[in-house]
DNA sequence: TGTTGACCTGTGAGCGGCTCACAGGTTTAT
DNA sequence: ATAAACCTGTGAGCCGCTCACAGGTCAACA
């Protein structure tokens, strides 16, 4: 298979099968003209390339897990060990998250009520220099 | 003052500094041995731009309510309109973190009561691969 | 046999928002 | 004078793709 083909098959795009290509992840053959041929195993690489980075892996955690996949029996341990610290991180990011979606919900509202105004010597917009929820 | 000291004022690094200085959001000084020299107005900006920052604005949205502030009147508009794409953006990435959070969480009390086990011809980890919720 | 045109290819660069590495300049203490 | 601590700017690197682009391939048609 050739790029396209195996990109569609799996419905990514060829540049994202290139970038996992490009970083080793994937290793097709080359063929005479310089075209990269995807065999079966580089599907199911695919594909699992797919479903991990869906439950958070970096690629960099992915490259570990097959190195580690390739050379020992089982890769679970540290994938156990990844996803532990993965989680974490998500965690903190979806409490980020949630705490910029309220101050941003909170300054729209907030703003619903105050008209336009022009800079001035120390401010460049009222709104965003004048947000309560800056002060601290 | 010089990066450091307009660094440290606001707590933020002098590599920020820097980086906002390079792309053009803090414009200051030049002495003769080269060194940057910010202003109060320098100061007023960063923060501004720091302010700006923690409700989800993009450099670039940044960049372009400074010039609108400096051409126009007033910003408010731009602002007003900027925060509502923003705030969509945020609502869509909380709620796909949200999503990857339940999923991690799922898999991981999932893999709770499966053993380690070495990869075969088509699987590289039963874990990953064999997560239900992948499944669809 | 030639040629048009659609489609496909690999490589290199770009994105955002910083962060790091590094060679060299400046300041302070001796 | 000199040593050490600290500071400087610039360039490159990070992640996970995405885009631009010049050129290659291949089937259909003249």
């Amino acid at each position: 298979m050739r790029v396209k083909q195996i990109a569609d098959a799996l419905d990514i795009s060829v540049d994202t099968v290139r970038y996992y290509t490009r970083i080793g992840l994937l290793v097709p053959n080359r063929s005479h003209n310089g075209y990269k041929y995807y065999r079966p195993a580089d599907v199911t690489r695919l594909r699992f390339i797919l479903s991990a980075r869906s439950l958070g892996f970096s690629v960099n955690d992915i490259k570990e897990i097959l190195v580690t996949s390739s050379q020992t029996n089982a890769p679970c341990p540290t994938v156990r060990r990844l996803i532990e610290k993965r989680l974490k991180e998500t965690e903190q990011r979806y409490q980020d998250m949630h705490e910029l979606r309220e101050r941003m919900r909170l300054a729209t509202s907030e703003w619903q009520n105050k008209p336009d105004q022009p800079p001035t010597a120390d401010t460049i917009c009222h709104l965003i220099e004048g947000f309560t929820a800056l002060k601290s």
